[in-house]
DNA sequence: TTTATATAATTTATACTTGAAATAAAATCC
DNA sequence: GGATTTTATTTCAAGTATAAATTATATAAA
């Protein structure tokens, strides 16, 4: 399985190989830089701003394996963010009629007022962190990266 | 900043915007893949399969800061990681000649062995999970990456 | 109904991660 | 040579992350 033949050591074996390090660098690169921003602009951090950008597209609010699923990191993890962003009076919990276990997030004034603050600014970063990238080159790439996801077992 | 033609809401920043939520999303689909495969495979994680990787590639060992550069991960993140590899044997630390703050990392033999087993096995796994992408699609998205990565100030 | 199974969320234990402060050693300055 | 600054690493506190176990509720089956 390593010759030049073999299953996972032929040439297109390895570009995808070359592929999956490119991307996993350059998203740690820019998050790097996203981090710095909220941090020293917003004393605020990546994931905090992920989910309230999650719940500020479902004004109705989330479910809390919603929210997991949305943002694809565990249950428990989101349960801890949430509760910071509960004591930080930018999240609140609401109980669901007809269904006790769950438990509905959603922003409160403060947190949606927090986030439409961020959200203009983060773009402009990303927009100048992209600053290389025209339309058609973006196009490109998105499109081969929704490929990738939809290509699943 | 938000009307179609300001600076940040215009349609380029929005479709960069959409660029970057792709490549995090996508990233993030895969290393889930991956970690469940190193989880499940070889009872390991992430971060220890990097380290040796990056160990793996310099045969003559790194010190911690040039660890932590390569990775993008923070000096103290590194310390763990190394730790807990020390612990399982298969990575050593030596005093560097000349220079008594420095730390080199090598891998051990059973380091090496380990790490040997587990990386054709990656690139199989990473083989199937892109498997939709032929070698110039690829390319053409390993060029634009490396463009972003390039474009820093 | 009673039992069994599935679902929603939390808790727990452990590991990873960061940024800042601390330590220690080297290099530079004067 | 001694003071200052830089460099290499570790320590620390807080937050993020996972997987597994647990609690509580809901749904289905017998």
């Amino acid at each position: 399985m390593s010759g030049p033949d073999g299953k996972a050591g032929n040439g297109l074996s390895k570009q995808r190989l070359r592929l999956w390090v490119n991307l996993l660098r350059t998203t740690r690169l820019i998050e790097a830089d996203l981090r710095e921003e909220m941090r020293t602009a917003y004393r605020t951090t990546l994931p905090r701003f992920d989910v309230l950008s999650a719940l500020e597209r479902h004004a109705g609010g989330l479910l809390m394996g919603e929210l997991s699923r949305h943002l694809m990191v565990s249950n428990g993890n989101v349960t801890g963010i949430v509760e910071r962003l509960v004591l930080d009076g930018l999240v609140e919990r609401l109980a669901v009629e007809g269904d006790r276990r769950a438990i509905l997030v959603r922003l409160t004034q403060a947190g949606a007022a927090a986030f439409a603050a961020m959200a203009a600014e983060h773009e402009d970063w990303v927009d100048r962190r992209l600053a290389a990238i025209g339309h058609d080159e973006a196009q490109t790439v998105i499109d081969t990266l929704s490929s990738i996801r939809e290509d699943r077992p």
